[in-house]
RNA sequence: GCCCCGAUAGUGUAGUCCGGCCCAGCAUAAGGGACUUUCGAUUCCUUGACCCGGGUUCGAAUCCCGGUCGGGGCACCA
């Protein structure tokens, strides 16, 4: 990563966080969160929480979980942020600065309808009327946005940044409106509202930020931020965007997600279909896979495109070694074991193939009505053809018999006799003593299985291999064993 | 319509500021081999890129101009 500028003209990094709080942070949002606190380890600076709760709109709501669903994401992360700052605590500062900016003529309530504003002032580039107010008029209509005289969008305070500014964007945009929703946390005790880029404008450099990382949506915030500067002669953060990142394989929605929550139709917030960072803890996604992933796209300000495959791929590298190895078959086709040895009751299988030294789970063979019977998955059963010699891993070499009793009968003991003949290898649970396991695929289905004994060893929490299957983690042991898949 | 930004293999990224060490490095993906009682891991090999056109220069991925394509902004959202 590249060192950030203009080091030398701050005696400390302090970078922030600004999320709004609408619900957990996602692995869309993790770049932004990463990419901070990267920083601010690097030079060891100071990182600020910013709860960027002002009062939103329809379409942007304040989720009142999300103050502790964010924080837990970022305890996840392993981020470690210094303080933590609710916008809706700052709203006499926002209000302070407001009334200046007026006082001093670089702003005014303007009570011109949005809509007229824009097609006859904004898009040919004319002042309105409400621009050349007095000081003490302009007062007099603050005041009355904050009584209550004014309903909802019939006046807003515009900033002067310009009506000629060859960007229509940059034209006296409004940094205050009415909003009389109420909030979560401080009710209604405010109707006027301060926008992104006026609050950031002030708490950017109140707060002593020296070093802003965000996603490029929001450069023209960035220029007006860089306005109330310079009209305070304040010193400026350096602004730093990256492009936006999308995931091919996923779908994020924040607001679909919250409604799915809320209505129940997902699980929860840690629903593998929010992609939250919650979801991605629950499926045993090492924090630091995702670091790593952030943080080899670089600061880039192009979009990019990239696959979940990256982040799975390095919590392979992460986990792989620590992950013990189970047999778990979604869907068993029952098969009774024919000519078997009866004195060989049980099998050993190695806990990782890679380390020996970790020992061996063993599997009992078990009875059921004086037969022994196994399931293997279905899929494998339909490819093999009638006949054919393949392997159940870790017992014996078998004939499969499609009769409509299907049977296996043992033809050897040795993995070498499959391996002349190239046949598979598959895994297989006993049908006495499996386990029963529910398996929350990625696209949030769940299926049911059964697991080989073992697993009922391993507690919440552990990252596993169903051989053959894929990487899971078991995230709840309360009543039936439950986990959610990873990858493969 | 107006404004801004960007363009290196399938996907990302390094290099671009200060032109030669880049017939372009790395990761991931894909294909193949070895190893392994997994479709995992490990290991070896292969495939594959400087948007186009001009210019400057002994020399350009790197500098300049034009074009094309792509993204974003023009909200009383964040």
């Amino acid at each position: 990563m590249p060192d950030l500028p203009n080091l030398e003209k701050w005696d400390k990094v302090v970078m922030r966080l600004a999320p709004f709080p609408s619900g957990p942070l996602h692995i869309g949002n993790a770049r932004m969160v990463i990419l901070n606190d990267y920083y601010v380890k690097r030079y060891n600076g100071n990182l600020i929480l910013v709860f960027d709760d002002t009062i939103g709109s329809a379409e942007k709501q304040v989720e009142p979980e999300a103050f502790d669903l964010i924080p837990q994401g970022l305890e996840y992360l392993g981020v470690e942020y210094h303080e933590v700052v609710y916008k809706s605590d700052r709203m006499d500062l926002f209000y302070r600065y407001a009334v200046d900016l007026m006082k001093k003529g670089h702003a005014y309530v303007c009570d011109c309808d949005a809509n007229v504003w824009r097609k006859e002032h904004k898009i040919p580039g004319k002042a309105c009327a409400c621009r050349s107010l007095s000081v003490d008029e302009n007062i007099a209509r603050w005041e009355k946005m904050l009584d209550g005289t004014y309903p909802e969008r019939s006046a807003a305070v515009r900033l002067k940044t310009g009506m000629t500014d060859p960007d229509p964007a940059m034209r006296d945009h409004v940094i205050l409106r009415i909003s009389e929703t109420e909030h979560p946390r401080v009710g209604s005790k405010y109707r006027v509202w301060p926008l992104l880029e006026y609050s950031w404008g002030i708490d950017d450099h109140e707060l002593g930020v020296s070093h802003i990382i965000r996603g490029k949506d929001l450069v023209k915030e960035g220029k007006i931020e860089k306005f109330i500067w310079d009209l305070y002669g304040w010193k400026d953060p350096e602004l730093i965007y990256y492009g936006r990142l999308k995931f091919q394989d996923a779908k994020l929605s924040k607001s679909k997600s919250r409604q799915e929550v809320l209505s129940g139709v997902y699980s929860g917030w840690d629903d593998p279909r929010t992609w939250s960072l919650q979801s991605l803890e629950r499926r045993g996604i090492h924090p630091d896979a995702i670091r790593k992933a952030m943080l080899d796209l670089g600061l880039s300000i192009v979009d990019i495109s990239i696959s979940m495959k990256s982040i799975y791929s390095e919590n392979r590298k992460l986990r792989d070694a620590d992950a013990p190895r189970v047999f778990f078959v979604q869907d068993p086709l029952w098969v009774s074991l024919l000519d078997f040895p009866e004195d060989i009751e049980y099998t050993e299988a190695p806990v990782h193939p890679d380390f020996p030294d970790r020992g061996t789970r063993r599997i009992p063979l078990g009875l059921e009505n004086h037969s022994r019977i196994l399931g293997i998955p279905t899929k494998d059963y339909d490819r093999i053809k009638d006949g054919a010699l393949f392997r159940l891993k870790d017992l014996a070499n078998f004939t499969l018999d499609k009769g409509k009793d299907p049977s296996i009968k043992f033809h050897s003991l040795h993995v070498d006799e499959v391996r002349k003949v190239g046949g598979p290898i598959i895994h297989w649970v006993p049908k006495a003593n499996s386990v029963p396991v529910e398996l929350t695929a990625i696209d949030g289905s769940t299926v049911n299985g059964l697991a080989e004994p073992y697993i009922t060893n391993l507690s919440q929490g552990t990252f596993l291999q169903f051989e053959r299957v894929g990487f899971a983690r078991v995230f709840d042991t309360s009543d039936i064993i439950r986990v959610a898949f990873a990858h493969k």
